[in-house]
DNA sequence: CTTAGACCATG
DNA sequence: CATGGTCTAAG
């Protein structure tokens, strides 16, 4: 899932490719794929601009063009994007075309409709990008960049203290930090020994320190290993290698790679969440509402409605298999699954040869 | 402010 | 039938 390491990956993918590239029009078969404007009129906009930087702040790629404008891309879930050949084979699941003047295009493929394209103005006097003059800004309410040097630790602090929530939600939520996404939280509450659950303002100083220096650690290594391919995440120049490298994200049942103990899964606001409940603990007093909620759910209650969080059932032994085994099976399943589609997907894409 | 539902298609 | 990032609606 593209999360910051990972559009980080496919703006530098990008980069050489388009800048310098004079736009020629623009396709749109998913309308609602332009968040800002309607196709032809995004095409009248963009065609004769030049792309003068190829960039990312937090999730979104933003793709200046010359004249003050700027195209923004959200990869969402499924979103992929290759650069070919105009006479390179269709595909039904590219959603947006950019076509360049050189013969070539930008190629948006997008299985679940999620991603979204934006054209804005780059406001002269703010430097936001706004749909209109006055407007407010694309960024206005995102939160900062965690690799930004300008970026420290008392911000950081300052920012933790003053909110409310667990952990979990709260990296997630792009207005408090930039970027992080589901896959990249539990790999730094792992590595920071920090209960996805735990209260933000009960963090010690200590724990604080290790939480933004981990998550900055974690997201480095992904930028190194072009990002974790582990469904249908690929960039221009390739799959990431990160997957190879998390350390709890889908790895349910499987030994924790500190103390071996299984791995566990839990749903926090409907999001899977991976994490050791021997080296990242709960203190007593912030466990009694959680484990609450554990026993009715434990006790055979099927999943109730509103809940907030529930322990999924390990997994079904009854073919004998242990329940580590089964899991590790269906998980390399969907491993395996999933690389055959994203190799079918950049096949189809740069045939007859890439651009 | 924090949190639930909608959006989608796939396996 | 679960999944997931963000937007929007609602608590």
């Amino acid at each position: 899932m593209p999360e910051l390491p990972e559009v980080e990956t496919v703006a530098r993918d990008l980069r050489p490719r388009l800048l310098g590239a004079e736009i020629a029009g623009a396709r749109v078969s998913w309308a609602r794929t332009l968040r800002t404007h309607e196709p032809e009129a995004f095409a009248a906009a963009a065609t004769g601009r030049v792309v003068e930087a190829v960039g990312r702040r937090a999730k979104l790629l933003v793709i200046e063009l010359s004249g003050g404008l700027a195209m923004t891309i959200h990869l969402k879930m499924t979103g992929q994007l290759f650069v070919v050949l105009a006479s390179a084979l269709a595909d039904p699941y590219v959603r947006f075309v950019l076509e360049l003047a050189d013969g070539r295009e930008l190629r948006f493929r997008d299985i679940r409709k999620f991603g979204r394209v934006g054209l804005y103005e780059r406001d002269p006097s703010t430097g936001d990008l706004v749909v209109e003059r006055g407007g407010a800004g694309v960024f206005a309410r995102t939160g900062p960049e965690p690799l930004d040097e300008a970026f420290g630790l008392r911000e950081f602090r300052r920012r933790l203290r003053a909110r409310r929530g667990r952990l979990k939600p709260l990296l997630l939520d792009q207005t408090f930090l930039a970027g992080v996404g589901n896959i990249y939280a539990d790999e730094a509450l792992w590595a920071a020994r920090l209960h996805p659950l735990r209260p933000a303002s009960s963090l010690r100083p200590a724990d604080e320190k290790r939480l933004f220096d981990d998550i900055r650690r974690v997201l480095t290594e992904a930028i190194e290993r072009r990002g974790s391919s582990v469904d249908d995440y690929t960039a221009p120049d390739g799959d990431g290698s990160m997957q190879e490298r998390l350390q709890v994200y889908q790895r349910t049942g499987e030994p924790c790679l500190r103390c071996g103990r299984p791995v566990r899964r839990i749903v926090i606001g409907a999001r899977s969440t991976h994490f050791c409940s021997w080296c990242q603990r709960l203190r007593a007093a912030e466990r009694a509402g959680a484990t609450a909620i554990l026993r009715t759910i434990t006790g055979g209650v099927p999943a109730r409605r509103g809940r907030r969080w529930t322990e999924l059932p390990a997994a079904d032994g009854a073919s004998g298999e242990t329940p580590e085994e089964v899991a590790r099976r269906r998980s390399e399943r969907t491993r395996r699954a999933a690389a055959t589609r994203r190799a079918a997907a950049r096949r189809a894409m740069t045939s007859p040869r890439e651009a």
